[in-house]
DNA sequence: TGCAACCGAATGAACGTTCGATTGATGAAT
DNA sequence: ATTCATCAATCGAACGTTCATTCGGTTGCA
């Protein structure tokens, strides 16, 4: 039984997505090799067939999200977009994106913060809950002296550290998801990061 | 011998305290009893003659750390400060605190983003990486219509989220600390917070 | 004398990983 | 068309280690 039920793409798609759902509810180390087996229908020895060991699994997993993340933000921008239209909509993306992937938010939070990440780094590359892309998006506002001239780091920490702020108080409740909620936030956001001397 | 070296405050100290350096290195779960014992020079025995289980260590390590900080952020005040002195001084103060304690940083984001957390949400009442002294510190700046007239966590998230991940890209070197990064940045804070129909 | 503080070897459970066996698809040889 | 060899994919019981916790005993103050 169980023959062919899955190909191997399925399989490993299969680990990935059972990993990332007992991360969320148990934790990191509350995830043994067995329940990812179990929940996942693929054999102990299978899921080391593809992945060396677990710290392989959870870094390809780490991989995967990223990429999720990634494809997401950036969409959905059109062309008649002002740079301000875009400084909102890829920041209600970044929430939207957390708010719906909420397995996604938890296993980067303990990620990030595992010295899992700080031994893996110099591989990683990419800063906080986001990517480059972000850092290249505010650079470019930066340029157009739209925002603030100052480092572009200062306006990343800002810009994604509201968001991952606003994701954690929404999922521990004390704060609400709403449109109001949402504009009002990327309100405090845009007033903090233009540029009063010359703006549009 | 180590008799009496210790009372037994100060053994308790030890323990959270090698419990904290060892945690920032080797993370929560690569954290064992054992190495406490060794690190701190207190037995095992006695280790859980006070802590009832390496959970309830954690927890009273947590409440521990946070009373720290809830001393320290709000030190400092003088009397003559205008709110935007104190807004200001208080978020210097809480980065601050985060890059002295780098430990209490790593341990707190760990604490947070572990299931752990979850669990005992309802015992610990208190956001983010922050207090409720801070809540009421921004209320007032509403009330005083100073600040924007919002649901006062949507500043809390701004004021904490920025913060934290400010600590977050200085410690991994995408910013340096410096008096003008500091400003620079308590001054997006600040520029997206206030009420800018109605200020001093 | 009593009791709290203290100690650390021993226990048992849980976990990551290994490995020898089995299956099934592929394609070369007959 | 059939046989056979090969090898990647699959499986999960078993291994060895690590760890949280226990407990029976010791120490030293009051």
């Amino acid at each position: 039984m169980n023959v062919r039920l899955m190909n191997s793409n399925e399989k490993i798609a299969a680990v990935l997505a059972s990993t990332l759902k007992l991360i969320q509810t148990n934790g990191f180390h509350g995830t043994p090799m067995s329940k990812i087996a179990q929940e996942s229908d693929v054999a102990i020895g299978t899921i080391y067939h593809y992945f060396p060991s677990k710290d392989d699994l959870i870094f390809a997993l780490f991989k995967h999200c990223r990429a999720l993340l990634n494809d997401y933000i950036f969409d959905g921008i059109k062309d008649d977009f002002s740079y301000k239209d875009s400084f909102y909509h890829v920041w209600r993306n970044f929430v939207k994106f957390y708010l719906e992937n909420g397995h996604v938010f938890s296993f980067f939070e303990q990620f990030f913060s595992s010295p899992y990440y700080e031994k893996n780094k110099a591989e990683i590359q990419e800063p906080v809950g986001g990517q480059n892309k972000v850092v290249d998006f505010l650079q470019e506002g930066i340029d157009r002296k739209i925002l603030k001239q100052v480092n572009v780091h200062l306006l990343v920490a800002s810009y994604i550290g509201v968001a991952l702020s606003t994701v954690h108080s929404i999922k521990f409740k004390d704060l609400s998801f709403s449109e109001q909620n949402m504009e009002e936030l990327i309100g405090i956001i845009w007033d903090g990061a233009i540029n009063r001397e010359k703006n549009n």
